[in-house]
DNA sequence: TTAATAGTGTCTCTCAGACAATATGCG
DNA sequence: CGCATATTGTCTGAGAGACACTATTAA
């Protein structure tokens, strides 16, 4: 694999398959002095020589906040902090972003990170859940240690799939707090929970985010309780059928065989896109 | 000012009114293990002790994608760079977020540091533009000569406070781009761009925030060619008015005296909330 | 049969797009 | 007056909320 320049890499990236010395940007083209091989080996080797600068650096987390929907109920996990500071305090996971060496060697993503952690809390394969980025936070002293900027990220793990999550490798304990009865937590996380609720709330009128909260297959009402779940509200549900039947037009949703009995009249069971 | 905890703070944060040692979490509750004095001297003398960790750390910088509005086009200002790497090429305004020491001083905030880098690239004062988070990128080699974690955010300068942009103090060349004629960029960002374009396209429909791409007092058909530059499309200028009168009936736009002149028939002046 | 819930049909209101019609300046 | 553009009014269809109504199961 060679990037789209002209020259030689000088360090192959498998994220934008260019070279990262130029990322494309010098081809040959006589006219420009940007173009011109020796403005590519120029960047090179002051890339070669270039100082490791010694200004301070923050550090770099991720934090999730991991929704899921049980008995018509939104909950978050949290985790309960082993060590200094806030120990003891409830908290949402998550955890340094490994940079490798910063250099060569630069480490991994922000959302691989988010998936690491989310795996390491969860024990949920990467397909599993919506992972989303959320908003970063980066007031100093939210955390008393040293300077974090702390990149948050949502999950939403299907209803099904939320008995299967186990204690994370570190034993930590954790545990599922309905929305409206969230614990005092550390750091400025319930501000993060905030600016999530705010987030799924909004984007599940426009979004079909309801999805990753359903298992596979769910039938109408189901869906529904996570709309009201979410939204913390109640739906009409002939309503709500009305809408649901338009994805149904649509193809968004179809039919799959079977029915869902309940104490009143059985209901069919549809499955989402993908 | 002391902290809402029940003993002396360690460091008094501004920004959240709180002990940057137990945030207001150690309360005299004696019931709880928490809430004793001794979890509190505990936590304290660990921050004392507290080791500077070791483990490579990323840069951080501020980007910005800084939009405008001229002769019915949607602009972007783009500096072209001095030094290595992409040198000589287009980029977006932005550089890194002082942390301080990173510890008793943990330096301006991500906002701050977005205001700051707005004023030194356009010279206008902090309340003269709307600013708000975008996204965060930090696949790693995005930057070749370090890890970096780019925290993006979007600008909206009124434009007839366009003209009024000057160059830098660093002098460096700055130009706005019509979004649709941009030039092959340095980083990744075009890629921030394109988050930064749909966002505002979206948001437009739902959000005032055409009202921080026009002057104070604007006519109604101003206000659409804002909408028209930002979607890129045609509004049918009869709808348009409607959904503009309505904004009038709410109260959120209000009549001032004066009219507009034009090529046709003149257009009342409006100001919007706030 | 009754209770309970799933699912359908209908009325009304709001709002958006299409488009006709009117108003107000200029030359 | 005629032109260009601002501004208003009307028709139509999509979609949401309120609510009456029908369907299907268990007990």
């Amino acid at each position: 694999m060679t990037c789209t320049c002209d020259w030689n890499f000088r360090r192959w990236n498998p994220c934008t398959g260019l070279c990262e010395t130029c990322r494309g940007y010098y081809k040959k083209d006589p006219s420009g002095k940007l173009g011109s091989e020796a403005a590519h080996l120029d960047e090179a080797s002051f890339l070669e020589s270039y100082q490791k600068e010694a200004y301070p650096k923050p550090s770099v987390t991720v934090d999730l906040v991991i929704f899921t929907v049980h008995n018509t109920l939104l909950k978050i996990l949290l985790v309960k902090r082993k060590g200094h500071p806030f120990q003891g305090c409830w908290a949402l996971p998550g955890g340094f972003v490994d940079v490798g060496d910063a250099y060569k060697n630069q480490g991994e993503s922000l959302e691989d990170a988010a998936h690491r952690e989310l795996f390491e809390e969860t024990s949920l394969p990467r397909g599993s859940c919506f992972l989303e980025q959320l908003y970063t936070f980066g007031i100093p002293g939210r955390d008393p240690r040293t300077r974090v900027v702390g990149v948050a990220y949502y999950a939403l793990v299907p209803s099904d799939l939320m008995s299967q999550v186990k204690a994370g490798d570190d034993a930590a304990e954790t545990h599922w707090f309905e929305v409206s009865g969230l614990p005092t937590l550390a750091f400025d996380h319930s501000q993060i929970i905030d600016v999530a609720l705010t987030r799924i709330r909004g984007k599940i009128d426009y979004a079909p985010i309801a999805f990753g909260l359903v298992p596979k297959e769910f039938t109408v009402p189901e869906f529904r309780a996570v709309y009201e779940a979410v939204k913390g509200d109640k739906y009409a549900p002939a309503n709500f059928h009305r809408r649901f039947r338009r994805m149904l037009q649509d193809g968004v949703i179809v039919e799959v065989p079977g029915k869902r009995l309940t104490s009143g009249r059985p209901a069919k069971v549809y499955r989402g896109p993908a």
